[in-house]
DNA sequence: CAAAAATAAATTGTGCACAATTAAACATTA
DNA sequence: TAATGTTTAATTGTGCACAATTTATTTTTG
């Protein structure tokens, strides 16, 4: 009795499951999307929060370092620095000591929103629902691509 | 002798560094900076690439499947297949069954470029320089994620 | 010093991504 | 079956994200 032929075997590295790139695509929108209610709370964008976690930390920044902590260039800061000046949460002015660089200075309506966010944080933690051990895993992994891909 | 007080210590938690946000951010991006010269030789962007990876698969699938395997809405996909309609690599038709859905189908031009996608998968895995363990640790971590998040 | 090169932002244009709303078709049920 | 509710796309509006170009300033170099 004749058998019938094997199916085709597709490429399996041209299957949306064999590809490692589209979870780290899905995965970053959704961690966009979990931390939409706790940032709307504070009128924020994941962008903007991203922005804001540097200057709570170092008060002021130029856009250039700003864009290299968080990998944005000049088209993706320029605009979304604006809203953020609009709404009084930071100054953006030239550097008088040279004039190409702009700086970023967080005012005191930026500050203020430090204390508003103390609890993101844990809150995502508690979303994702994954031991240290797991967070360190992931995160080392992705260092290392990182690292690879800049 | 008088020790000085110790610094107070921020908040370790809104620190950029300490988030596990951040790199699945950055690392999704940088993978699409990564996929976009391989990409453009096929006039493709990267979501367009996800949606034939799925059509070059399945050959046809309604707007929903295709929002529900790649986690878009039909505001994300609707002007998206629209783009590569008039490129004329897939169809766009009401289901006559249930005139709600609507039909994804490949079309020649489309199906034609699954061959010349066959060297992107082991090209971006070059390019990533990760070990099969590697990779399969981190697709683990991430679909564990994924379905947390989800 | 003047010309050329390099640097930093801003601008322009395209394409996602998504919340919110709308519209049409279908299913359910009173 | 008429009214109600559900499902599926499309639409609208906002905000990234990025390539490519432009503008202004500073640095380097001949």
């Amino acid at each position: 009795m004749a058998t019938t032929p094997p199916p085709p075997v597709k490429n399996s590295l041209l299957k949306l499951e064999s590809q490692i790139c589209f979870p780290v695509y899905a995965v970053s929108r959704l961690i966009t999307k979990a931390y939409q209610p706790l940032l709307q709370a504070l009128d924020l964008t994941y962008p903007q929060y991203l922005v804001f976690l540097l200057l709570w930390e170092h008060e002021q920044l130029t856009v250039k370092e700003l864009g290299e902590k968080l990998l944005l260039d000049s088209g993706t800061l320029t605009p979304l620095l604006k809203r953020m000046e609009q709404k009084q949460w930071l100054s953006r002015r030239r550097d008088p000591r040279d004039e190409r660089s702009v700086i970023i200075a967080l005012l005191p309506a930026g500050r203020a929103l430090e204390a508003q966010a103390q609890q993101i944080p844990l809150q995502m933690l508690d979303k994702m629902q994954m031991s240290e051990a797991e967070i360190t895993a992931l995160r080392t992994h992705l260092t290392h691509l990182l690292t690879q891909l800049a």
